[in-house]
RNA sequence: GCGGAUGUGGCGAAACUGGCAGACGCGCAAGACUAAGGAUCUUGUGGAAGAUAAUUCCUUGCAGGUUCAAGUCCUGUCAUCCGCACCA
């Protein structure tokens, strides 16, 4: 057989499957349906490392549950609206449309290339108006139901992309995109009710099967935490009831060590009190000094406590009726709680520090040594310390005494238990051109008015000028001629909402949108939701998997309650690939510098050999360093794959081979399922190595074994097979393995004396312990010399002796 | 600080519910074929001692513990990575 040539037969058959369309899925087909989803690539560049890293082994499962006589939909898009692209089409002087036209061309071109057999009929773009027309209709829905809102609010701002960031796109006080600093601006803001939602979310998060510290990282977003709200009363210099206010704890335990509240600088109490307030300038100053700093200044200045005493009002705790005074500090957030705390200095580290700066005196109420540090939770919870200073509840351990006060304070009608979440409301404009359009008008006169659901889509006008400027206004407020309209309602005139969607829109429903992308009367069409269901395997990179599940729950969760769409979970499963690292250890990504090319790596080993070093390397879930090393046993082993016709021998499966040959179907398969392809690898090359120590392979051997390479090598399986047996190796099914061929019925076993080998004994399978103990006696006499004080045998494993 | 993970040969890494640690591959060494080998094939390869043997000892970040048996379970500890972070 001529030697093979890597570059013929895979665009031989990349060209075969772009033109006969095999891995079509069909609506509707009576096969069982599998949904097998990639993330969808950002339309900014070209493929990277990182995207073989996750695509492939969603690729094998896809053409692994196709030969298991599934009806699969493995679709892909672009996600093409939003800062990404804009930023990339302003670096190479290309207007947005003309660049994301061309960026879509590459990535499906480098799928193709990549040999992914992505159902390519269902591309979506979700800068098409066909696509973002349905974007604009969800979010007529949030809007008709309630769910969305614009409001007046302190957000954070990149003065860089001059945009309103999401707290997700702004982690650490760096704006995702260019990694600036982020402020804190008052601005006119969009939000989704995400937080209503936040319960629900976390009943997503337990059910999707997820890897743990993605579910863990869910959950700490969603932040939830149960404690008490206690009502205190705040009374003027006399002593008389000026207002409530409300306190959230988790710590109701520490009520009797309350020196002081804190109220967040922008809690309106003070404003509501100011008369009451004799330094309300010196507050208002405080305030504002707070709202310069940048969030990362808040973030790096954590231990030094900043605050002001608001002069003229108290608070009185009502379950010792002690009049403590009252403070603003920026280490209470406004939009957490009810914005205002109690503090306790000696059980929580914060008002520790707090009172320490300002000379406030401090109330041990729980043991342990204050001098230093407080107390906290973490530590008197665990250790099981004593009240102390808490009238009735002295002595008591404290998690009793946390049961008791809560149900006193309930009783007495102080407070009542409470549940908070960290989640807010999504901030959901932009001051960017490059987005989706609100579907809604702004009239002086009727105020926001949605448009008609015919009226949609709402195409983003095409403008020259799409900068941001100076101000950080959206670009659209140039561009009159379309911002200017009549109002639907009472025919004034309005205008339309100039700020966009942020590009977590687009991509918060995409999996819905292949199950009937063409549709122009609705979203996807009901029967087609209902046939192809939740997504059964999602994959993708793990970075921004916390944001953008939650999201994509929101919405769906969303889309069921209204009917939309018949189901309430987007995914099933949820796989997160590592990272591919550069030489330097770092994140391998198109920015990167030291950046391997896998278009660089197909022209020069093949796309067979890529896929299966990239994925040999190691395992699909840890970040894997790229490497060359390596490439070479992968080249040999498909070099022996593709020789194999050479040792053709006989028909039928070998006796000689009916086990190698069944373990590697099994584990193959269940490996693609795990997506563990580097043990699957590891199997495939297992098996070559033993037919070829005998020489020989049978021709139902070499089928068989093809069909199992066939999902991480489909094209050198592809042409070898339409070689040896004609034809086309997609029209095959999966072997079906014995479970009786994969142990022979003689095996080894270890045996050990004292807990440490020594010896091993072949045995027939399932044999008794006096059988082995026996054969032992006969083959090692020294091992079962002497006094033996106990024999443990564990059938098939080990038999261990005990002198 | 909180949460999640990781730590195994010269290297990338395997190891199911505790049961022969190091599968598979790279690299390395020796050999075969060869005019030649950076091609191909065969064999060997965790470390140390021992004679190149038999054999013995050591070995999964470190220190303890549980167990007949620990990479795997428990306690403590160190290092690295990731996520969150003044969330009351």
């Amino acid at each position: 057989m001529k030697s093979y040539n890597f570059k013929e037969v895979e665009s031989k058959w990349q060209e075969k499957w772009d033109k006969d369309k095999p891995f079509k899925a069909i609506d509707f087909d009576e096969k069982p349906k599998f949904y097998v989803l990639y993330e969808f690539f950002n339309v900014s560049g070209n493929l990277h490392m990182g995207h073989l890293k996750g695509t492939i082994p969603a690729d094998a499962l896809a053409r692994y549950k196709r030969f298991n006589g599934y009806n699969v939909l493995f679709p892909i898009g672009g996600d093409a609206f939003g800062l990404p692209a804009e930023n990339a089409a302003i670096k190479h002087h290309i207007h947005p449309k003309d660049f994301v036209r061309k960026g879509m061309d590459t990535i499906i071109g480098q799928s193709k290339k990549l040999g992914l057999s992505f159902d390519y009929d269902r591309i979506i773009c979700t800068s098409d108006p066909e696509y973002y027309h349905w974007t604009q209709w969800i979010f007529l829905q949030l809007f008709n139901h309630g769910k969305a809102y614009k409001q007046k609010g302190t957000v954070n701002f990149c003065p860089n992309c001059k945009t309103v960031l999401s707290n997700e796109d702004s982690q650490n006080g760096k704006c995702d995109r260019c990694g600036g600093d982020v402020i804190q601006a008052e601005r006119n803001v969009w939000f989704l009710k995400m937080k209503e939602y936040s319960e629900k979310l976390l009943q997503n998060v337990d059910r999707i099967e997820m890897e743990d510290s993605m579910k863990e990282a869910q959950r700490n977003w969603i932040g939830k935490s149960e404690g008490i709200q206690l009502k205190l009363d705040i009374v003027d210099k006399s002593g008389k009831k000026v207002s409530d206010l409300e306190i959230f704890t988790t710590c109701i335990e520490t009520v009797y060590g309350i020196t002081f509240v804190v109220l967040a600088p922008e809690n309106n109490l003070i404003d509501k009190l100011k008369d009451n307030v004799e330094n309300y300038q010196e507050i208002l100053n405080y305030r504002k000094q707070t709202a310069l700093k940048s969030e990362l200044d808040r973030i790096s200045q954590v231990k030094d406590k900043t605050g002001a005493k608001v002069e003229g009002l108290f608070a009185i705790n009502p379950i010792t009726g002690a009049k403590v005074p009252v403070y603003i500090a920026d280490f209470v957030l406004n939009n957490y709680g009810t914005g205002a705390v109690m503090a306790v200095p000696c059980h929580d580290q914060r008002d520790y520090e707090f009172a320490k700066a300002f000379n406030i005196p401090m109330i041990q109420v729980i043991e342990g040594d204050v001098s230093k540090n407080a107390v906290e939770k973490f530590e008197y919870i665990p250790k099981n310390y004593k009240m102390m200073n808490s009238g009735e509840f002295t002595g008591m351990k404290v998690k009793e005494a946390k049961q008791k006060i809560a149900d006193m304070v309930e009783e007495k009608g102080f407070g009542k238990k409470q549940v908070n979440y960290k989640m807010q409301d999504w901030p959901f404009n932009r001051q960017r051109y490059w987005g989706e359009p609100f579907p809604v008008i702004i009239c002086d006169h009727c105020g926001i008015v949605p448009l008609d659901e015919k009226d949609l889509p709402l195409e983003l006008p095409t403008v020259d000028d799409y900068m941001p400027n100076e101000k950080g206004d959206s670009p659209l407020s140039k561009a009159t001629d379309w911002l200017n309209c009549k109002c639907p309602k009472c025919g004034r005139n309005a205008k339309r909402e100039s700020d966009t969607m942020p590009n977590w829109a687009g991509s918060s429903w995409y999996w819905l949108r292949y199950i009937d992308p063409h549709n122009d009367k609705a979203l996807a069409d009901p029967e087609k939701l209902k046939y192809w269901g939740s997504v059964d395997v999602y994959t993708g990179g793990r970075e921004h998997v916390t944001r953008h599940i939650l999201y994509a729950f929101f919405w769906q969760n969303f889309l069921y309650e209204i009917g939309a769409v018949p189901t309430r979970d987007p995914f099933t499963k949820k796989f997160g690939s590592g990272l591919i690292l550069d030489d330097q250890g770092k994140k391998m990504s198109k920015s990167s510098t030291n950046g391997v090319s896998p278009l660089t790596v197909i022209d020069e080993y093949g796309v067979d050999a890529t896929r299966l070093h990239l994925h040999f390397l190691g395992a699909f879930e840890d970040n894997t360093p790229w490497t060359y090393n390596g490439i070479n046993g992968i080249q040999s082993f498909l070099g022996r794959v593709w020789s194999l016709p050479d040792i053709l021998k006989g028909d039928e499966v070998s006796e000689k081979h009916k086990m190698i040959l069944n373990k590697t179907i099994k584990k193959v398969g269940e490996d693609i399922e795990n997506f563990s392809p580097n043990t699957a690898i590891a199997q495939l090359m297992t098996f070559i190595k033993e037919v070829r120590a005998d020489k020989y392979i049978t021709k139902e051997e070499l089928r068989q074994f093809l069909i199992v390479l066939n999902p991480y090598a489909p094209h050198i399986t592809s042409e070898l097979y339409e070689y040896v047996f004609g034809g086309n190796i997609l029209n095959e099914s999966w072997p079906k393995y014995d479970e009786k061929a994969l142990v022979s019925s003689t095996i080894e076993i270890p045996v050990q004396v004292n807990g440490k080998l020594k010896a091993t004994v072949k045995i027939e399978k399932d044999s008794t312990q006096d059988v082995v103990v026996s054969k032992v006696k006969e083959e090692f006499p020294q091992l079962a010399d002497g006094e033996i004080r106990k024999i443990i045998y564990v059938p098939n494993k080990i038999l261990n002796i005990i002198k």
